[in-house]
DNA sequence: GGCCGCCGTGACCGTTTCATGACAACCCGC
DNA sequence: GCGGGTTGTCATGAAACGGTCACGGCGGCC
């Protein structure tokens, strides 16, 4: 599926790692310091990067520093050790796509692994502006009109709005709304999202009851229409 | 690998296509247009054609209606802009296995390759879309429409007509059904099952007591023809 | 500090979807 | 045409799900 960098020093989660990555047929190459790994990622050009923080030779951030310097801009996981929060944040500053604290679960990982790559996949495909009806909504100024009158949205509404529109015509579940528009740190419960959605549709929707563009897919998710 | 047929008139995309089609060493044939597209697909009996909607002398459409007329029954990707949307392009009733949307990533494109091609090796994977009669189904979109008219579906039915018409001509017992669609925790009684066949008859078939498509074979299952 | 808007949460209630069992209709071999 | 097993159909109750509301926390902003 996709070609996949660890770098990782624990013989034994590089193992466990390399070994799921296969399962889910991506291929799987592997480094154990920095150097090694800036080496690989210019050779072989992986499509995503696990990357430890703590490395022998060259940090986790430096090999992140300095590979997004060479303008390669292959998303970064990077697994950080419980109580680093200062490096986690700076990781993210640095260009890491997302991040998880060890220890952490195999399956949390591969599935933040499988959204990034999905992700990564259908790049840009966020829309910026959006118009039907009378509406219309420019993502980037954050600014929704109705015939020309602005319409207050918050900044969940407008990150809700973006994704579903973005996705016309299909479903998108509420997981992956949480994911995508709240982040993978906060968990909130399905229920805010439903919140969101009935106020965009109290604002966007001629007879918000009878929800006309943001439908409900009973046991599925929401989708936005036209 | 696999002998692939890429019909596309835009020089570019067509390029693009055919690298990346090498690149997993499948054997590509091209045609810039639908005649010539119907002619290799008669001489060279390819194993998966991808198909642009738009193309001089003979639209996607044509080529794809003529050749299955013919009995050819190679499983075919269409690329349809968007604008002229699934919906639409569903109306025409077609045979295509699935379709991907412009502008896509190529990725996005490959990996539906791969999975047709793996679902047509072991002709055990689901479909994306189903057409028959007036009906078109898009089971990612959720969405079932008969003469365009929206057909209310559950999630049950989209599931247990997915696997059916996936295994098209097959008969599947109510076993399997209750395993692929209920999951292999739960198990309801397999009465469960005939009432979501009943409810599917009375939606898809013109007439539910003399079912066309949704066939019982007695002691054994269901079956989906056509 | 006090106000206000945004957000997350839990509870409540109506709706949709689902599973079940009873019974009638049916199929098929004899 | 008879009888056992199988399937179609329906009504019923249960469970899952989604819509809505009110409350409280938090942070920003006067």
């Amino acid at each position: 599926m996709s070609r996949i960098l660890v770098v990782e020093d624990d013989p034994a989660i590089l193992r466990g790692l390399s070994d799921n990555l296969a399962f889910e047929s991506h291929e799987v190459l592997t480094a154990t310091d920095g150097e090694t790994a800036c080496a690989l990622i210019r050779d072989k050009k992986p499509d995503l990067i696990i990357l430890d923080l703590m490395l022998p030779r060259l940090s986790g951030y430096e090999v992140c520093r300095r590979i997004r310097d060479e303008g390669v801009m292959t998303p970064i996981v990077m697994l950080t050790a419980r109580g680093e929060e200062a490096d986690r944040v700076l990781g993210l500053d640095l260009g890491a796509d997302d991040y998880v604290s060890k220890p952490f679960s195999i399956r949390e990982l591969m599935a933040r692994v499988r959204a990034i790559l999905r992700r990564a996949n259908n790049a840009s495909r966020l829309r910026d502006v959006l118009a039907f009806d009378d509406v219309t909504v420019d993502f980037r100024r954050y600014d929704a009109r109705h015939h020309g009158e602005l319409l207050e949205m918050t900044r969940k509404e407008f990150g809700v709005l973006r994704l579903l529109s973005s996705r016309a015509g299909e479903v998108v579940t509420r997981d992956d709304l949480l994911n995508e528009v709240w982040g993978y740190e906060a968990t909130p419960t399905t229920r805010t999202v439903d919140n969101h959605i009935a106020s965009l549709r109290a604002k966007l929707e001629a007879s918000p009851s009878q929800p006309r563009h943001l439908l409900t897919i009973h046991g599925v998710g929401y989708k936005w229409v036209e």
